[in-house]
RNA sequence: GGCCCCAUAGUGAAGUGGUUAACACACCAGCCUUUCACGCUGGCGACGCGGGUUCGAAUCCCGCUGGGGUCACCA
């Protein structure tokens, strides 16, 4: 990519949700854009809708990025050279570049009310016409606009749109064009003074020197009123780029009612922060060939690039996110992950604000390569609990044979040993030959009643951590049952 | 419906006129093993359709079909 500015690339979330999923990956590109190239990452919060934001939400932005560890250099909460970063703290500016237009006969009031357009708008429908403004506002006289003014109506401001095709190089799709004549004049200040997205946007990004303007596709067609607006404004306009987006298992636009959309929600989940950047990267982006596909940030520093994003729509598909986070939790150093279990464990009530760290390692360690998410600590509750002894299973298992004799003798073998892991196997395999019990018989039934399951990790490490005194219980609880 | 974008296995994707059309996830089978998981090996499976251009098209052009986006005083 030829770059001609310096780079400083934004990243502009409406507040009216948490920061989702698409926001994250934006954020991501937009990121590895501006660190790659000694740029600047800007965080701008387009609010102009003050109907529907919050400042939960906004805080729910902040949020997501810094769990994922995409910093920005300049924002609301940063500051920087262009302040504010809130679009509703900058109505001055907007408005003086909307004086700007209407002086210089660019743009003209439109008196016109939602009822009169909406009328209009039904009327083409019927005829089957384009669906654009009439113009009639557009060269109202002075009288004429002081006469609807005193009938108290409150003007939108239009752009005046010739009839022509505006195009531009989208850094990775290529030439994209579309003729004006389809769009008529469009409204740039509603009547409540707030100037609209489309506005906003370009006088931000112009004044805040944005070099290149990269989103997500759904403002492709957005790009070609923007455009005007920079021509009309006299602003050289940047270069843009326009990601593929992120679609539903039934290739409809992502949204809630098909599975989790909002950043917070996969760290609930138990997805790793490293996980999420590593599979967002690689929806609509691919470093090509067969090369590995466990990057970290630094990995996607060094390999990012648009022209090696996708143009074609991307499936969110959350198993191939579970295969990566499996992934990035078995890379994880075992006080790091224990760390990170710690409020997943909590929540299962297995532990409280006291708690021995160090324990918790060596259960993290038996149950590393298990945990496709680290909620899955749900699975192993028998580090903590006393498990349900299940008779029956025992039963089944040991039917011709003595499982109270056997499991007294197992005791008798393992209670003043030292509790180590190769100890507890030599002494338990001892025994197996007076027992007459096959492998099977012998591991599958010990695991029965110490785990209350047929599965867990491997069978001594886990007697061990789970300690003598809770294993011997367990096996006099089981004897006592049987 | 208009305009715009897109189209390689179920999914993510490599591929830029000549390949047995990669790779990864998922799925299936086997191996490993005291269970599970990990790991390893193998397998299933794709160029949407129709016309061109060309000695030769997944690759270029056109049409169709399909999917998506957008048509607000939302962003």
């Amino acid at each position: 990519m030829e770059l001609k500015r310096p780079v400083r690339v934004r990243m502009a979330p409406s507040p009216t949700g948490d920061a989702h999923v698409g926001h994250a990956r934006t954020a991501l590109y937009n990121y590895l854009l501006a660190r790659q190239n000694g740029g600047t990452f800007i965080l701008r919060i387009d609010d102009t809708d003050t109907k529907r934001n919050t400042e939960e939400a906004e805080a729910g932005v902040y949020r997501g990025l810094r769990w994922l560890g995409l910093d920005w250099d300049e924002g609301p909460d940063k500051g920087g050279p262009h302040v504010p970063y809130r679009q509703s703290e900058r109505l001055d500016i907007y408005h003086k570049y909307i004086q700007q237009l209407l002086d210089s006969g660019a743009a003209y009031e439109c008196f016109c009310t939602t009822e009169e357009l909406e009328a209009e708008r039904r009327a083409q429908m019927a005829a089957k016409e384009d669906i654009k403004y009439s113009g009639k506002c557009r060269n109202l006289t002075e009288q004429e606009r002081q006469a609807l003014r005193a009938e108290g109506r409150k003007p939108t401001v239009r752009l005046r749109v010739s009839n022509k095709k505006v195009g531009f190089h989208d850094l990775v799709r290529g030439w994209i064009e579309a003729d004006t004549s389809l769009m008529g004049d469009f409204i740039i200040l509603k009547s409540d003074g707030m100037p609209v997205y489309n506005f906003a946007t370009v006088v931000d990004d112009h004044l805040m020197q944005i070099s290149q303007v990269t989103r997500g596709a759904e403002h492709i067609s957005n790009t070609f009123p923007q455009i005007l607006i920079y021509e009309a404004l006299g602003f050289e306009v940047p270069q843009f780029a326009h990601f593929s987006l992120m679609l539903n298992e039934d290739r409809t636009k992502m949204s809630k009612r098909m599975g989790a959309t909002f950043v917070g929600e996969y760290a609930e989940m138990g997805y790793l922060p490293e996980a999420m950047l590593n599979f967002l990267a690689f929806l609509g982006w691919s470093p090509g060939g067969d090369e590995d596909e466990i990057l970290t940030l630094d990995d996607l520093l060094d390999k990012f690039s648009l022209e090696n994003c996708t143009v074609s729509n991307a499936i969110f598909d959350i198993k191939k996110l579970d295969w990566i986070n499996a992934k990035w939790i078995r890379r994880l150093e075992l006080p790091d992950l224990a760390q990170r279990l710690v409020p997943f464990w909590k929540k299962e009530g297995f532990i409280g604000e006291d708690y021995d760290l160090e324990h918790l390692i060596k259960i993290a360690r038996l149950i590393q390569e298990r945990l496709p998410r680290l909620d899955a600590v749900r699975d192993f509750p028998y580090f903590f609990r006393e498990p349900e002894v299940p008779v029956e299973e025992i039963q089944q298992l040991l039917k011709d044979k003595d499982a109270k004799a056997g499991f007294q003798a197992i005791i008798a073998a393992i209670r003043d040993l030292p509790w180590q892991e190769a100890e507890l196997e030599s002494a338990v395999r001892s025994v197996q030959s007076d027992l007459g019990w096959s492998n099977k018989e012998l591991f599958m039934s010990l695991r029965l009643a110490v785990c209350g399951g047929k599965v867990s990790p491997p069978l001594f490490p886990v007697i061990e951590v789970v300690g003598r005194q809770r294993t011997l219980q367990r096996l006099e609880r089981a004897i006592a049952q049987l």
